[in-house]
DNA sequence: AGTTAGCACTCTAAACAATTGAGTGCTAAC
DNA sequence: GTTAGCACTCAATTGTTTAGAGTGCTAACT
């Protein structure tokens, strides 16, 4: 009916939540009263939790087991019930630790990053790889293999390499290719990735370019090298969700982990936030594929100076421990830019 | 007692195995006469039952409940009764073709491997990436990122590509930066990847070089870029365990992901079959950490030219179709060699 | 001697009923 | 507006029974 919270109301639906959120269990009225001091016995409780059953805050399983917060709950407690903690010492030395390892390999750094988010969070740690196109080209370089095998490196500014196999038709030497690169250098220095082929696509139509063989394969070549680039997503601790009681059960699980394996799905998720200004919040059913509607996720972008780079996050159930997740997500995200953007 | 396994009883013991897999049920002495065309009584196959127990080959999880063979009688099935199916004109097309995609990032190419090893055996796809170390050397690269960060590139014979990023004390010019690979390109062309360490300490001794501070730096940031290269695991299809029978119980599926998990001990697993001919079989508890034992493992290396890069394999339930999964493993294993080694 | 029919016995899984307890909604009194 | 009291609901637990599959053993059969 009436969406007006009484002050009351707000206290109790925090209470429930809190509850909630150690418990996994439905909520009674007598454990309202019991845990938290309200000076209010359970049947005036129970006439304010039928109230927020109206208003679509709580539902209960069946009329016996108590009560349990809705989405709506929970988007409310996140939006404005809700008081951050903030981030400890300890968590911060490892997160910095972990993220910065001795001299990684740059996909180890993402891969460690979600692995460090998911031991801190306690639930799932997800890192969305820079696309590649929204970076800003810095290099490119051909390393002849055996055979007529050329691989192909393309680096970014900010460190990201990409690196394809591509089968060469006619036999180029050493000194070609070395050729090829520095005309290639000249040509797309600077240039954002993803106007590194129109612009190449418009070198080929130039009339002194089309007389130089070489120059016509080297772009040819790095057009090729530049298709189908896929989104890398790392994802590590799912076992961490076998963990959670509402999960304990087989069909459940199969649900998640066959969501997690629809990694285009979550990249669709975690795009929608790389715009955002720091942590977003999708909870529950509010905005997913179905296969996700008990799992909310906390997301932050990170970036390289001004231009975001890509989203991390934490994936865990409705009922997650936000007020520690978010500056966990918030921080790890700080820390990823501060890695891959120094200046 | 005595190990010596008549005709019939190797006959009987195939049958109990074939419905196992098929059934993952314990298997009783009537459907073994009822399935499998044996002129023989339930109470014959019983006694025979009775002394495959004694020898080991099967078990009972309680006195009214059918027999189910034990890792022992996999172990015989897989070595001696087994009958390898050919694997067929589709799947060979599918693997071929998922593996070569299009153009593909390096570490792509893993990754996809693990993914068509899993979706078409239906269990779990695992490729362990080459070390890096058992290559040859091919080229290095520097290129300067912001700040006095400095992308170090090495590329390995058979496209293998590894990058790190490292802060560099002093400014390095462009220029600076080719002398410095023109200088190591020439030095370490052709060597091992495990023997260019020694060779570049060996270096650092010599005289001329060490009045030479451009040569040095170089030598120390290529040193730098090769320490603690972890190995890379691709393990693809997770969820497939999810639909066998056995698992179907919580407590057996956490212990079954936190194997999958132990990247570690998965490696120093698969890492024993490096040297093994061809495909090569790991049954239940045999010889595994404690976490897997109900599950077994099909490796086989994979090459290029003479020297073996790496290993790949299906882990699925020791029930899992032998015969079909072994030429799977064997074909995704010749495919993948050809794709990295071709001459 | 090897094979088989018959039968008593064992043990699980499924089905069913009874019980318990947490929790609700409503009403009447404070 | 708040609360005590009470009848009612429903899932989860426990205990009991039954059905069915399978075994082991013995005695008879070939």
């Amino acid at each position: 009916m009436n969406d007006f919270l009484t002050d009351r109301g707000r206290q109790i639906l925090e209470a429930i939540i809190d509850d909630y959120i150690r418990t996994a269990e439905p909520v009674g009225s007598r454990s309202v009263t019991r845990r938290h001091g309200l000076a209010l016995s359970p049947a005036t409780v129970r006439n304010v939790m039928s109230d927020l059953e109206e208003m679509g805050f709580l539902s209960s399983p069946h009329t016996s087991a108590g009560r349990v917060p809705t989405d709506k709950a929970f988007r409310l407690y996140v939006d404005s019930l809700l008081q951050v903690q903030s981030i400890t010492e300890d968590q911060q030395e490892e997160i910095r630790r972990q993220c910065r390892g001795r001299c990684m390999d740059v996909a180890e750094i993402f891969k460690e990053t979600s692995r460090v988010l998911s031991s801190i969070s306690h639930y799932v740690g997800i890192v969305i790889a820079p696309r590649f196109a929204a970076n800003v080209f810095r290099h490119i370089e051909f390393v002849k293999l055996c055979g007529n095998r050329i691989l192909v490196i393309m680096v970014s500014e900010s460190g990201i390499v990409q690196n394809r196999i591509i089968e060469s038709e006619d036999n180029l030497s050493n000194d070609d290719l070395v050729r090829m690169s520095n005309y290639l250098n000249d040509l797309l220095q600077g240039l954002p990735i993803s106007e590194v082929k129109t612009r190449i696509l418009r070198e080929m139509e130039d009339e002194k370019v089309r007389y130089d063989k070489l120059m016509t394969r080297a772009l040819k070549l790095s057009k090729e090298s530049l298709e189908g680039a896929e989104v890398e997503v790392f994802i590590e601790g799912q076992v961490n969700i076998l963990e959670q009681p509402e999960f304990a059960d087989v069909e459940k699980m199969k649900e998640i982990f066959h969501a997690f394996e629809e990694k285009s799905q979550l990249i669709a998720l975690l795009d929608r936030c790389m715009d955002a200004d720091r942590v977003n919040i999708f909870i529950g059913s509010e905005n997913f594929f179905s296969r996700m509607n008990r799992l909310s996720v906390v997301t932050a972008p990170y970036a390289s100076g001004p231009n975001t780079l890509g989203v991390l996050g934490v994936i865990g159930p409705t009922r997650m421990g936000y007020d520690r997740v978010i500056p966990i997500v918030d921080y790890t995200a700080r820390i990823l830019s501060e890695l891959l953007g120094r200046e």
